[in-house]
DNA sequence: TCTGGGGTCCTAGGACCC
DNA sequence: TCTGGGGTCCTAGGACCC
């Protein structure tokens, strides 16, 4: 199968309506204003030069880069463009195209040249959306996915059982699709640092260490093994939620209600467009400087929006007082259909 | 330098039941 | 007086991804 990534999506989107920004260091992130609680969502190639990458406060990048055009997140220009990127996608012969958010998806399809049909596919891309996509190939989902960085930017990898420990073995487990910093510490107090290291583990030490269904998930990871089947079964949300970090930090608890009262309403009106009843609710509550609370609970099965207020301030009753909030989060879980997707293997994030 | 906002899934531990 | 073993449900929190 095929993984495709297109290169700097959000900056390029923007060069692409602005031709004028065209070579310059762009970095696109919260509201575009710099001196702004808020990260960097994309920089173009040239931010990337200096240092500035995706996650990096927005402040920090604009003092890396006097020079940046910063401009702010506009989501409905993404998802548009996504949305051609993709039918552009599954227009591809044979092409079975599972989207795993603005800028990715996998595309599953058989054929005896996949170098020559990535070529063809990314030709296709950029006459549709004037937009650059890189492709990584294997013969699992894993494989596919770590294929494409090596193909960035522009251009066609494959890594399959063949070449994986051959090209990965010797680099470090964060390199992994789902191996994060902290999983990759906990690897290194288990004498485990590299993939070829992780590909030949004992399974042992890993069930103690992550559990019964981590501990061998993260084995197979680092042999690259895995699902190999694309499924374009349509997504459907688990939840919505809403968040909002505060620009000064707030202790005042009718500012703090008010607040959860408007992320309550945003909130269900995602939820009242899916149609389907509320099963639960959440609340996220990040103390200053940055210590991460969250608060869930169970709520009889309803449309009724009184009633879900009424659970999420119930949650928010438990917010400490006298400790100011940087963060707010509210979120809602609905109830799924009958037949929503059951025995999933593990990846962390869901795909 | 000071860390967004939208998601998903896994694990631990307590409550409760038989 | 101290205490089994298995199961399920719920909550809180951690980690990851884009």
């Amino acid at each position: 199968m095929l993984h495709v990534d297109l290169d700097q999506f959000i900056a390029a989107v923007e060069v692409l309506r602005r031709p004028e920004l065209a070579g310059l260091p762009v970095i696109v992130g919260g509201r575009g204003d710099p001196t702004e609680r808020a990260v960097v969502s994309t920089a173009s190639y040239e931010a990337r030069e200096f240092g500035v990458g995706s996650g990096m406060p927005l402040r920090l990048a604009a003092r890396k880069v006097p020079d940046a055009v910063i401009l702010p997140v506009d989501a409905p220009a993404y998802t548009a463009a996504s949305e051609e990127v993709m039918a552009t996608l599954r227009g591809r012969p044979d092409a079975v195209v599972q989207v795993l958010g603005w800028d990715e998806a996998f595309v599953g399809v058989r054929t005896a040249d996949p170098e020559g049909y990535a070529r063809e596919l990314q030709a296709a891309v950029l006459e549709r959306t004037r937009l650059h996509c890189s492709v990584g190939i294997g013969d699992t989902l894993v494989r596919a996915k770590v294929a494409t960085g090596f193909g960035k930017p522009r251009g066609v990898f494959r890594l399959t059982a063949e070449n994986w420990l051959d090209v990965l073995g010797d680099r470090p487990t964060r390199d992994l699709w789902g191996v994060g910093s902290k999983i990759s510490r906990r690897l290194e107090n288990l004498g485990i640092a590299t993939v070829t290291q992780l590909a030949h583990a004992d399974e042992a030490p890993l069930v103690a260490e992550f559990g019964p269904r981590m501990g061998p998930w993260y084995r197979q990871l680092g042999r690259g093994e895995g699902a190999s089947v694309v499924d374009d079964t349509p997504w459907v949300a688990r939840g919505h939620g809403r968040e909002t970090t505060f620009q000064q930090n707030v202790a005042d608890p009718a500012e703090i209600e008010r607040a959860a009262r408007t992320l309550a309403a945003q909130v269900l009106d995602d939820v009242a467009a899916e149609g389907r009843p509320v099963i639960g609710v959440g609340l996220k509550v990040r103390y200053a400087p940055f210590t991460t609370k969250t608060f869930t609970r169970k709520v009889p099965v309803t449309f009724e929006r009184d009633a879900v207020v009424a659970a999420i301030l119930a949650l928010v009753a438990k917010i400490e007082p006298d400790r100011p909030l940087r963060l707010l989060g509210v979120r809602a879980e609905m109830q799924m259909p009958d037949d929503a997707r059951e025995g999933h293997t593990p990846t962390r994030s869901g795909w």
